[in-house]
DNA sequence: CAACTAATGCGACTATGTTGCAATAATAAA
DNA sequence: TTTATTATTGCAACATAGTCGCATTAGTTG
C-alpha cells in the first residue's frame, strides 16, 4: 500500500499532525476540520498515512484509537514500544520520548507493546 | 456503591471467570453465557463487579474493554500495574503476575499505567 | 407472608468505525 | 493542453461496543 494521490484531504491533515505534536483520534480531527471532511475520508486518510508509515495508531484506556507522527525508531530482536500519556485534565495525548524494549519472555514471544499512562501533563500542574 | 443483591446472573458470571484465569470481554461473556442473559445486564454487572473491586479492566490493542478478577496487589504512593497479555493464534487474553511500578516522572503525575502486550502464548508457541 | 426496591429485559439510542457505490479529481498518456 | 485512467471522495447504510429510560421481576427485610 502507500499514498498514490496527493491529494488536499491528505495535505490538510498531514498540517494538523505536523502543527501539533499531539496524538489526535478521527473525531478530534473531525472537530478541528469544522467539518470540512467527510468522516470516512477522515479514518481512510488515517488509516493510508499509517499504512505508509507516516502515522502509528495505539489505543487509549476508552477505547479510542489515536494516531501521531511516527518517529525514527530502533530496531532490532526485541520489540521497542514508547509510552504514550494522556492528561486527564486536559485531555491531551502524547507520545512520551523515553523508548522501552520488552526484552523476549520466558513462557511468550512478545511481538507488540502498548503502554500507556494517565494523569497530570506538566502544563496543567503549575496552574 | 457495591453489590448489594446475589443475583443468579451475578454468580453466573462470577462463575464464569472463577473458573478460567482469562480476561473476557462483554462480548466474550455474552457468548459463553449462550445469550440466555441480557446485554445490558451483561454490562451492568460488569461494571458493579468493577466498582466493587472484584473485576479490574483495561482497554485492548482493538479498542475492547475486557474484564479480569482482581488480585489484592500493593499499594504505595507509586503507580503499580500487571501487564496483560493477548495472543495472536488462540486470542486469549491474560494477566501477567509481574507487577510494574512506574515512578513518578519529572514532568507529570503519573496517576494510572496501562501494559498491553501481543505475541504467542506457552501453548501455542508449542504447537 | 407482604413491602420495598435493586436488578432485569427490552428497546431505543450514542459513539466509533467500516463498506459499497456513483461522482469527482489527481495523475499519466497522448 | 486535452483526454483517459483510476484513486479518492462523499454519501448512505451498516457494524460493533456500549449506554440509558422505563416497566416488570425478583432479592431482601421485617
Ligand atoms: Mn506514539
Ligand atoms: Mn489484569
Ligand atoms: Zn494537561
Ligand atoms: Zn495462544
Amino acid at each position: 500500500m502507500g499514498i498514490l494521490r496527493k491529494t488536499k484531504n491528505l495535505e490538510t491533515i498531514l498540517d494538523i499532525f505536523r502543527q501539533s505534536n499531539e496524538a489526535l483520534s478521527a473525531n478530534l480531527l473531525f472537530e478541528r476540520l469544522h467539518e470540512r471532511m467527510n468522516r470516512s475520508t477522515v479514518y481512510r486518510l488515517l488509516e493510508r498515512l499509517e499504512d505508509d508509515g507516516i502515522l502509528h495508531s495505539f489505543a487509549s484506556m476508552d477505547n479510542v484509537k489515536f494516531y501521531a507522527l511516527r518517529q525514527d525508531c530502533i530496531s532490532s530482536g526485541d520489540v521497542h514500544s514508547h509510552p504514550h500519556f494522556q492528561c486527564t485534565s486536559c485531555n491531551q495525548v502524547v507520545c512520551l520520548e523515553q523508548e522501552v524494549v520488552f526484552p523476549t519472555l520466558n513462557r511468550m514471544r512478545i511481538e507488540e507493546a502498548q503502554i500507556f499512562l494517565k494523569g497530570q501533563c506538566n502544563s496543567c500542574l503549575s496552574q
